[in-house]
DNA sequence: AAGACTTTTTCTGTAAAATAGAAAAAGTCT
DNA sequence: AGACTTTTTCTATTTTACAGAAAAAGTCTT
């Protein structure tokens, strides 16, 4: 299982989090939230597709109900092999952040 | 300032954890040792220039003595603008694993 | 001292991902 | 019908990832 990149991690983190109201421009105001950055559109549509192309998320067309207007949106899931690479990359970052106590340390008082 | 990439990341915390024996090569294998890959060398020395680059690391030649064959190696230090960084990547990974913790069972789970 | 040997670094080309934003699409409202 | 609202599609550019051959800079052998 190859590894995923740190957008593709938050994306997905992001979907987890909103569940019934991930939809691409929500996850795109939950990632500025958790980022402090702004993203273009396309830094966030880009990477959904190339996730549920790699099968880590689902893709729903939701109909517009008659109290919200303009275009109708596509709420994302997480499929179990995106919960399965989070699983991994998780582990992964724990691993990378396995330092003597001493590099923590000024890590945390720089 | 803006974000690092995963690889960055990874190649700022094992320079960190080597410490005195933070040499190209000895970091591609604690690469390995931490993510079970074998990186290729530009894949090394590509973003290890490209973080001196960016101030994020120092670079040190060091003269062959007489114990060793070989050419002269390179060492790494974390700059303190280094240290900064990981420790912003560092809450902000932290921030996006911010989940209800019936999201986090899940995970754990799969 | 010349040439074989050892190990690291330099270099460079290709593929993938990040970034940006204009334009199109698909509805509702007047 | 046409204006309006909001999301999505599309595509171009820059940056990063990935890969490995070739060059470099020493030591060792004879």
């Amino acid at each position: 299982m190859t590894p995923i990149t740190r957008t593709e991690e938050m994306l997905l983190l992001m979907v987890c989090k909103l569940q019934d109201e991930a939809y691409a421009m929500q996850i795109r105001e939950e990632v500025q939230k958790v980022t402090g950055k702004l993203y273009s559109i396309g830094g966030i549509y880009v990477p959904l597709d190339r996730l549920v192309h790699k099968g880590y998320l689902e893709m729903q067309d939701i109909e517009t109900s008659a109290d919200r207007m303009g275009r109708p949106r596509r709420k994302f899931s997480v499929t179990s092999a995106g919960l399965s690479i989070l699983k991994e990359t998780q582990l992964m970052e724990k691993a990378m952040w396995d330092l003597p106590k001493s590099v923590l340390e000024k890590i945390k008082l720089v």
